[in-house]
DNA sequence: GCATGTGAAGTGGTTCACAGCA
DNA sequence: TGCTGTGAACCACTTCACATGC
């Protein structure tokens, strides 16, 4: 039952927003051809995501049900339990990941925003005061966040990972362009807006 | 020589980074291990990486030559030709795309910013002049941008994205939680940060 | 008959382990 | 001896193709 592959649940969100938009447009029932050109994988995959998930809705010949797909979908999601997150660094990024509507999905709960900046400090993002990062190992700990998201410049972003580790976090979000060095028992995930790009660059190079 | 995977490719920056900083320090040989860990990476990943590159700065009981190793890294990046791009979408997350000191690097060259809002057009962001939606087709043409990166709302994503194709763009990132629809000519590299979050949740979950 | 569900084959990338060389 | 360079084994995921069952 742990075996589902993590490539498979990083596809679930997309699908789950197909099944939104059909389902509000009338429909509640479709084949995995339909379901996966939207969602923009083949359809083979599809169909193995949902054995990989042992989902049960589909029938043979006809399709899936599009409700029972969706109560499948956010269980495996584990969308019933609340975790809590901040966000460390409220610039452009951490202001466009404080009003980004994905974040209020899924069982996430923004628990508080955090700076450094004296101009920043006290401001209201999206509903929630801005704190000074003095605050935010006792924060963090105080209120059992799981998740520190990093939006902070590089360089200071290896300090801020520290405080958030010693706070309790277990897992981090890193938008900064550095390699973090966290015990092994802290997952990161990284995003590097830069390599991004150059990688798209490559391709454009490539190509033409 | 075109056999180099995606995912060497990806780490390349990361090397680059690791490499600067050591060479900023004085040093300037170092062992793969010593790379590695400082990159987040197994010694062996390091070592394959550089003979999939055909990189020959190594000595062997010794490490590497790291001016040498820049060298090659730069020129496996392309750092040459420089590829003009284009941001889509002038709000929180378009601003901190644009103010990335990580688009300077790497031969990218932010040609423009577009925006629909009345409010936006006309403003400076990062030197540059923002620009209406309208002449999003013609500008991209008439300068041979070849990306674009979608940082609108998702319901205006794909909108913009047949405008860029019709523009002529050959690459999309795209920072909408929408899969987007587009020819197969075009390549898409999407960043959903909702995704993002809610895969770390879910390890937060299941490690707790 | 038609679309699902799934073993089997294929693909791409990582790790292992050791031969080769300064 | 120590560390590189790399074939070979391994692993995760994807695609194929077909048996299965409505």
């Amino acid at each position: 039952m742990k075996k589902v592959p993590l490539s498979t649940m990083e596809r679930l969100p997309a699908y789950l927003r197909v099944i939104d938009s059909l389902v509000s447009h009338g429909v509640d029932f479709a084949s995995s051809a339909q379901l996966a050109s939207r969602a923009g994988v083949s359809s083979a995959q599809f169909r193995k995501d949902m054995s990989l998930l042992g989902a049960s809705s589909g029938v043979r010949g006809a399709g899936y049900d599009l409700a029972a797909l969706r109560v499948e979908f956010r269980q495996a999601l584990g969308s019933a339990e609340l975790v809590r997150f901040v966000i460390v660094g409220a610039g452009n990024l951490g202001q466009a990941l404080a009003a980004s509507s994905a974040f209020r999905r899924g069982g996430l709960d923004l628990a508080g925003i955090f700076d450094v900046a004296e101009g920043r400090v006290g401001q209201e993002i999206a509903g929630i005061s801005v704190l000074h990062d003095d605050q935010l190992e006792e924060f963090i700990s105080a209120n059992e966040v799981s998740i520190a998201v990093i939006a902070t410049p590089g360089s200071s972003a290896q300090q801020v990972a520290d405080t958030v580790v010693r706070g309790g976090a277990k897992e981090i979000l890193n938008f900064s362009p550095v390699v973090l060095q966290v015990p092994s028992t802290v997952e990161v995930r990284s995003i590097d807006l830069g390599v991004e790009l150059q990688m798209l660059a490559l391709h454009a190079r490539n190509g033409a």
